[in-house]
DNA sequence: GTCTATACCCGGATAGAC
DNA sequence: GTCTATCCGGGTATAGAC
């Protein structure tokens, strides 16, 4: 019988080709799924059915229906991580908060199926380490203040919090309506920032 | 047979003693649940035994579960709107933003159960003139340029929509971290405001 | 008019065929 | 090692008792 069911905490042995396949394809489903009709829509049944196989197929490749979307989650949030996180490192320190809203809403803006998804998760998926939000812009803040010899200003806390909470509308307008500029948008955003940051 | 089910389009007819006590007691013990366990928690076996009926009892009252739900939506928002209302007409015209924002975040702050219920409506029952989040805040902003005499500056639109998503994650904060101090957030978020608006 | 008992369906998970 | 056939629980909605 089963290959992953029987390993839950092992997962980091070798894949067959044609498991690394499925596995694969099963995500992209699901982030299709879940972009397209909502978090409800992903049930066993129609990731399996829009991937051609059976629901007990799908539980053979995943141990569990949540750990299917956990790992669609995670495929997303490595793919923002990556490329938020090289936009900032390739940005001097001062100016890194505004590469990071920058690429933050370009990425999200570039690839709606994603945002969707990081939203619904947000959600449903419930708090696990809330504050790995604001903690990263926090700190990107902190740098460029002393980048820039300034004293400490307004609570970095709740400027990353706010800034955070303002792409997050700016990307969820950009899904609604596609003719919204979310580039001009996060231009406004970081000038708002800056004034308040480095006064 | 029965009463509200056959009669889908007008609920607006008189509504005996006992129903309207039983509908608010339904709407108050659904808030209760989704902002304790979630929305998925407000299944119809558990609204029925959290006040002491059965299920079928629920669906005497409402058409569906769906209809509580919409009914403790409601119910929220108009709490929501009526505060926030009256504090912006109390308010001078180019003040009035800052009141928007201000009686917002305390509003939210101080009714944990309905800002959670608010934000996990936002995503489950999809998007009914999503514009309607940031259309009134648009239009005090403008109203407010006007009241100060100065030219057009950013798009009201999206110091709005910026203005809006900020609040949803002060509030955010506040829900998961009791010891935030909602309130200075919140002035902080004026400060940027005003600034961005009224330069 | 109000509520209980019951049917039905859908979602997730398991046992076992190939 | 891969997948199909089946079961079981919990969900919503209905038929009918009081």
């Amino acid at each position: 019988m089963a290959a992953r069911r029987t390993t839950p905490g092992a997962e980091d042995r070798p894949l067959s080709f044609i498991e690394q396949t499925r596995r694969t394809q099963l995500i992209e489903v699901t982030i299709r799924l879940v972009a397209e009709h909502g978090y409800a829509a992903a049930s066993l049944a129609r990731i399996a059915q829009a991937a051609g196989i059976t629901k007990g197929a799908v539980l053979y490749h995943f141990a569990s229906k949540d750990a299917v979307v956990a790992a669609a989650h995670a495929r997303v949030l490595d793919a923002l991580v990556a490329d938020v996180g090289a936009a900032v490192e390739a940005a001097p320190a001062d100016q890194a908060p505004a590469a990071y809203v920058r690429r933050m809403v370009g990425h999200l803006a570039e690839r709606p199926d994603h945002a969707r998804l990081i939203v619904e998760a947000m959600l449903h998926h419930g708090r696990p380490a809330p504050e790995a939000r604001w903690k990263p812009l926090a700190a990107l803040l902190q740098n460029a203040r002393e980048a820039r010899g300034l004293d400490p200003g307004p609570d970095p806390r709740t400027l990353a919090l706010i800034t955070g909470g303002a792409i997050d509308a700016i990307v969820g307008e950009r899904l609604r309506d596609a003719a919204y500029d979310a580039g001009a948008a996060a231009e406004s955003l970081i000038e708002m920032l800056e004034a308040a940051a480095f006064g």
